[in-house]
DNA sequence: ATAATTGCAAATGCTTTGCTTGTGA
DNA sequence: TCACAAGCAAAGCATTTGCAATTAT
């Protein structure tokens, strides 16, 4: 059983095939596929499942906390299977390439402006857009 | 002449009565309207000209780095004056409200973190949503 | 003069939804 | 059993675009 799955079960959320089989799609995924592109994959396996049950698919587990969704610049929305500890990240503008990386120091200063303006953080956003530096 | 207006120039953008209006209206907003806001403020001194040229100008402005679009979380892109001096914003969660802040050790860790990840960078998104912490 | 801009409505692209049939616990 | 889920096609929403008429330089 898929991590998510597991999740799923956790949450009380109902098991159906095809959300046992857009989890176990999911689960495989170590990119941030948008739902076109998780329709895709899961049409291989099979191509009787349709798209709005992945979008109805996708909202729901966003939804229960077991992915997350991502609006990065121009275009759909990704998502990924949600991880233990958060991570931010970085888009490679020339690639769509997507590196995640953890940056504590940034996490508490965040906390901080928030703090400081009279705010309790509940949610932030964190991009950074880049091209990749030669190296000689 | 707004100072819109003034940077249309500068930048060989072909000024017309529609543009013109926009571009006080863009001048005048202290906060950060969607193209139909815009819209809207426009109406009341000129009910002809359509949302279509809203978003046709407010788009050139943009990339003629005149003003600038933001896409928080939920919703329709909104929009600036491009400002001097670069800054982030803090959303309340429950208001809509913006909060515009600067931080100087954040945008530095950020260009430390891209160069780290082989990266130089070229744009980046930090948005924090808030909710208003109870001042006793 | 004439290349660019406008208004209008139609088209787009992603996402959601109503409705009927199918299905998991 | 029976509330909930899936498939399909239609609808929604923000935004863009084709085209004919208008305008800025």
């Amino acid at each position: 059983m898929s991590k998510i799955e597991d999740k799923c079960q956790q949450k009380g959320v109902r098991l159906t095939e095809q959300r046992r089989l857009i989890a176990k799609v999911m689960s495989q995924s170590s990119d941030h596929p948008d739902v076109d592109e998780l329709h895709k994959r899961i049409s291989k396996i099979d191509e009787k499942v349709s798209i709005a049950t992945v979008y109805r698919t996708v909202k729901l587990f966003e939804e229960s906390g077991i992915i997350e969704k991502h609006d990065f610049k121009g275009g759909k929305a990704r998502y990924e299977q949600a991880p233990d500890i958060h991570h931010d990240h970085l888009i490679d503008v020339n690639t769509g390439e997507i590196v995640e990386f953890i940056n504590e120091e940034i996490e508490k200063l965040q906390n901080e402006v928030a703090a400081k303006l009279g705010y309790k953080l509940v949610d932030h956003r964190l991009e950074l857009y880049g091209i990749k530096t030669k190296k000689n």
